[in-house]
DNA sequence: CGCTGGTATTGAAATGTTTCAACTAGCTTG
DNA sequence: CAAGCTAGTTGAAACATTTCAATACCAGCG
């Protein structure tokens, strides 16, 4: 037994290996990886055999200390279960890979604790930038790390002051199309199943609705019914049709804050027997995959979701560049109205 | 504006500029940081107070540089977008976090060359560790991998050989449950609407379904009429209609070997009138967030998902610390029969 | 007073790169 | 043939940490 040993741990192989082997010098082994142009023909082969043979990989470490920041962004999301942000994601990484740079996930789960644990990890890693929708309000250690050097784009939330560059979809808009599109099709009691004030987005898309309602000249105080309910899951979507008076003279179309609102929505209505669209319009939004699917196919908001994502990873590329010339950006997409079979097409 | 220059270049802050602000040595702030508990009260008290003043971060690359492999690991998936992967996610997420690890998100969008060249640059970041659902059939590049001394474990497919460790769902018991099923309800004609069989998945679900038929003293070749879609997506599901016959003596069951295939069959029936479950049974396999929130609501074949995700980074926390005594352990799950409406509960 | 043991701190080596000034060898040119 | 040029290569410094042997100081003890 005595005997048997482990095998030796082999030490990483490192450049000086390489070197030995081609009979070169480190020097030479760092310009055949990063400036052929200056090596001999003959050199570099004898090199990139000897790299080949050894199965030398470099060191991104040894790399990133001595040149600066590193090759990694960090993009922080509030939930990575939800199905936004998994619409998004494929955006962000498209641009991203085409730059070669790893994208490092973190999730706040809406807390602000972790959210700061996150960020103070990303700036150990000497990230370059950072994509964010952030957990709180108060954005302020997001400007400082910015002021540090860190490239910071603020994701699906418009940049507070303009003090941060951002992406976001214009969400009053998005509101006033669904408002219209319904106060068209002549519903004048309509239902809005919205999410907490203080989420930025449902204020904005309250606002937009209030917004059209004025100007088809009503009054919004009469025309809209607002709940809010606790959380904009397709379970609270359906506890709050308790709270509507759905026969006569009740809402004759429902405006949800979110397609998975919708969802429990269109659920508790089978349930009542009430007919979609015929005696209840409903809208969703977000427009996320499965909406055109469900049946009534649902009448929904779009948001460019992969196309907000491409360009927040731009956005951030050049942030991080810190291109003098470039100032807190902000980008905003409008969103697009898509009718559907669950407001009578 | 001659005279308006760049603030100076502000070199970042290393443990030297530390210890000279406290008075120590370098050795000493990094026993403050690492082994505080070799460090006098007064001087930890005094090191401290001088971090906190001038704002030092210490450096993640130089730390690893001398420390050995990294506190990252990568996470590769076939595709962000599918819904599967980002209700999986947040399991790997959870466990990492506790773990102080930093989640690095690849995606290969099914590519061998993407694949290759992410795992590249994971080995280049030294990463302890990496969890894959690979895209191609062959895995030797990642036993070697495994080899060179990065955790490896296989995520969503069974261990080829048990070289790797690996974390699954039982497919063929899936496809079991789902064919018994449907049996028990008296369908003798059940159409299939299988993926590419390279796809191991589909093919264990493929043979689970045999089994169960087998298992009823039934012909499968009888029984079991099998469509092959190019992918796995809603369209296909629905185009795959066409090639059933659909009036009398056609099947009169639906198995889709994917929600989302599931989606597009239940809208093209919709579409020719056929209602669901009475003219036709449909059911799906995942059972994503909206299956049962479809109408009728779909039956589907559960996979633990968060528990997957959960698992497959613990197995990957014990494989990457290399204790011995460890090797290719294979976890796996099983799935559910979730029976709803479009089966005709 | 010299030794021992213990605690707190130090200084330097080591980690794997990149970069750059310096050097060499082989040519051309006046 | 000396001088100058070019292309190719080299050696060492720098990057920010960790680790560890060595040192300094002090208290207690024989």
């Amino acid at each position: 037994m005595t005997d048997i040993h482990k095998p030796a741990e082999r030490r990483r192989l490192s450049m000086v290996d390489v070197a030995a082997h081609a009979g070169v010098s480190v020097g030479t082994v760092s310009n055949v990886l990063n400036r052929p142009e200056l090596v001999a023909e003959p050199t570099l082969r004898r090199v990139r055999a000897s790299i080949k043979a050894l199965g030398f990989v470099p060191s991104a470490p040894a790399r990133q200390l001595r040149g600066g920041s590193g090759r990694s962004v960090g993009v922080m999301v509030r939930d990575i279960g939800n199905p936004f942000f998994s619409e998004v994601l494929p955006g962000i990484e498209t641009r991203l890979s085409q730059e070669q740079l790893l994208l490092v996930l973190c999730s706040s789960s809406d807390s602000i604790e972790k959210e700061a644990h996150y960020l103070q990890i990303l700036e150990q890693h000497r990230v370059p930038g950072i994509l964010i929708t952030p957990a709180g309000q108060d954005i302020s250690h997001l400007v400082e790390l910015r002021r540090r050097g860190i490239g910071m784009v603020l994701l699906d939330r418009p940049g507070a002051d303009s003090q941060l560059c951002a992406v976001a979809v214009d969400n009053v808009r998005g509101g006033e199309l669904a408002g219209a599109h319904l106060l068209a099709l002549g519903h004048r009691r309509i239902a809005f199943l919205n999410g907490p004030s203080i989420v930025r987005q449902c204020a904005d898309r309250r606002e937009g609705l209030v917004k059209a309602v004025r100007a088809a000249g009503l009054d919004p105080g009469e025309v809209i019914t607002e709940i809010t309910l606790p959380a904009l899951t397709p379970r609270e979507g359906e506890a709050a049709l308790e709270l509507l008076p759905l026969g006569k003279g009740g809402p004759t179309a429902l405006f949800c804050v979110n397609d998975t609102v919708a969802l429990g929505a269109l659920r508790g209505l089978e349930r009542r027997g009430i007919t979609v669209p015929h005696d209840m319009a409903v809208m969703g939004y977000d427009d996320v995959e499965f909406a055109a699917l469900l049946s009534p196919s649902l009448t929904s908001v779009r948001q460019p979701k992969h196309q907000l994502g491409q360009a927040a990873a731009e956005l951030l590329l050049t942030d991080a560049r810190g291109d003098s010339g470039h100032w807190h950006q902000e980008i905003v997409f409008q969103p697009e109205l898509m009718v559907r079979a669950s407001t009578g097409a």
